[in-house]
RNA sequence: GGUCGGUUGACCGAGUGGCUAGGUAGCGGUCUGCAAAACCGUGUACGGCGGUUCGAAUCCGCCACCGACCUCCA
């Protein structure tokens, strides 16, 4: 299993060369969405960073288990919803069973990953089918002693818990920081510290999801779930967990605290985390009002749209920069990107018209090399692109004959855009079906037949006629030495 | 206020102590009857001020601006 891969740890702060605990076998945890709303533009960076590890490392012939859960069980909106559960709130407004509203948006959302050509993780498990899991977590560090029970809620013991542990090492937080930066000293009667988080919170009569335990009826704490999960399916110590750059803190410090009170180890190898996708400079998110559905982006119907964008444009615009960037949104940058897109796939289309020569202007392995180089360097998916553009200009050159490829060199070709273009960036051509591709294509050759015996004729006002007419309904033709090729706009 | 990160040409976006990605747009050219596509060429780029160095946009310091996170509840 030989890989010169190196990733970014957030943990250390550095690139470090990625070697699984046991080999071929790799673990992957990513925390996965709050089902309560449309997906949005943000939720997509998340999902094609990890797609793209996660294609990598198979490809790399890892065993991979990618775990990514659902989280259903609901978090608090924002302050102003004064501690009632999210997903609790929209089902009064929607009249609806708060796990039917679950459901619906689990569908949403699984379909956007479907078209924004996303892999199915290994397991996609929900936070509210493993209470049980949670619920033996809490106990068993209640038994290390590293929390403490008030009044039917758990908390954890932060403070105790960093005596022996380091309590804010992944988010570089110093305890005695987050001591004197306490906000406020209201509803925190219950706890030892104003940072200690709750594991199991008691819950109100009028909470619809709750759960019987032995403290109280209530619910797990947020942070809980991804603890119990990562370690029932990856075991206590794995590879790689990832998230978004906000989730660093609280949430996954809290994880780490967590399962190292329970397990005495350190659960995780290697984090990641990507970062966000900003809107005129600011962070994307719901709370704040200004985000972009998937669905929107793809139909084109938001105020700050001015055309629909594609699901692999989309896919190609995120994957244009480095995920641990921020990414800007931008009618100019999409529509940038929706035109490169189509450029690369372009060539791709016309591969196979290229005919071998028998001597070699390129050296496709060099380039290839360089595509694998830029992967591994904490996937520089940015850097891969320009390296397959380069390909690009070689499929073209080659076709119009300034470029000479041998039979090795155009299969290298082949398979250097089959392996990086389709497996690992995942970018798919979205030309619709090819049902009445055929007749099609059969019409055309007569129309372009006749526009030739009207230029043979020099007869360009007919050919023109031809050329224009076919513009009007959206075909394009383009005349070669050898002959006349055309697509749809 | 604390912690961390950013500031690259018209726009997006990589990257490196000297060889200065890529995409989009613009300009010029080749090819075309014309056009399109493709190919070739092209640009006033590295926030400001100092410092280290033979040499910095890349290292250090200061300043400015921008952003993310900052425990409760979830």
């Amino acid at each position: 299993m030989q890989n010169n891969l190196y990733i970014f740890n957030s943990l250390s702060r550095k690139k470090e060369k990625f070697t699984p605990l046991h080999p071929p076998f790799t673990g992957l945890y990513v925390c996965g969405p709050t089902v309560y709303s449309d997906t949005h533009l943000g939720h997509a960076r998340p999902a094609i960073t990890f797609d793209l590890l996660f294609r990598y490392l198979n490809h790399l012939e890892y065993k991979v288990r990618y775990v990514r859960n659902i989280t259903d069980v609901g978090h608090l909106e924002n302050d102003a919803d004064e501690g009632e559960d999210k997903i609790l709130k929209k089902a009064r407004l929607e009249h609806l069973e708060p796990m039917e509203v679950v459901q619906k948006y689990m569908d949403s959302y699984h379909y956007n990953m479907y078209q924004l050509n996303v892999l199915n993780p290994s397991i996609e498990p929900r936070a509210s089918g493993h209470i049980i899991e949670q619920q033996e977590l809490i106990r068993e560090i209640i038994d290390k002693g590293y929390a403490y029970e008030v009044n039917g809620s758990v908390y954890f013991d932060v403070l105790k818990y960093n005596k022996k542990y380091n309590y804010g090492k992944l988010s570089g937080r110093i305890l005695d920081d987050l001591q004197g930066n306490t906000r406020s000293l209201e509803g925190q009667d219950e706890k030892k510290n104003s940072f200690d988080f709750a594991l199991w919170k008691k819950a109100a009569p009028e909470h619809i999801m709750k759960w019987p335990s032995q403290w109280s009826t209530g619910f797990p704490g947020w942070h809980l779930e991804c603890s119990a999960m990562s370690c029932k399916y990856l075991g206590e110590v794995f590879d790689i967990h990832g998230g978004g750059m906000d989730l660093q803190f609280p949430h996954h410090e809290c994880e780490i605290a967590q399962s190292t009170a329970a397990h005495g180890k350190e659960p995780v190898r290697y984090w990641m985390h990507n970062n966000m996708i900003t809107i005129n400079g600011q962070k994307m998110a719901r709370s704040l009002g200004n985000f972009i559905t998937l669905q929107e982006l793809f139909s084109g119907s938001h105020p700050l749209l001015k055309q629909p964008y594609s699901p692999m444009t989309i896919r190609f615009f995120i994957l244009q920069a480095h995920y641990r960037s921020t990414v800007d949104f931008s009618n100019e940058a999409l529509q940038a990107a929706e035109k490169g897109f189509q450029k690369l796939m372009k060539a791709y289309g016309v591969i196979d018209r290229i005919k071998a020569s028998q001597s070699s202007t390129i050296d496709i392995s060099a380039l290839r090399a360089k595509c694998y180089e830029a992967l591994d360097d904490d996937l520089n998916s940015p850097v891969l692109l320009s390296h397959l553009f380069e390909g690009v200009r070689i499929i073209n050159s080659a076709i119009d004959g300034t470029e000479k490829l041998d039979e090795v060199n155009l299969n290298a070709l082949k398979d250097l855009f089959r392996v990086f273009v389709t497996d690992l960036l995942g970018l798919r051509n979205e030309d619709e079906g090819k049902e009445d591709e055929k007749l099609t294509g059969d019409l055309m050759e007569i129309i372009i037949s006749l526009r030739k015996d009207a230029r043979d004729k020099k007869d360009f006002a007919t050919s023109d006629k031809i050329r224009n007419e076919l513009n009007r309904i959206g075909i394009s033709l383009k005349d070669r030495k050898d002959g006349v090729d055309w697509e749809k706009a």
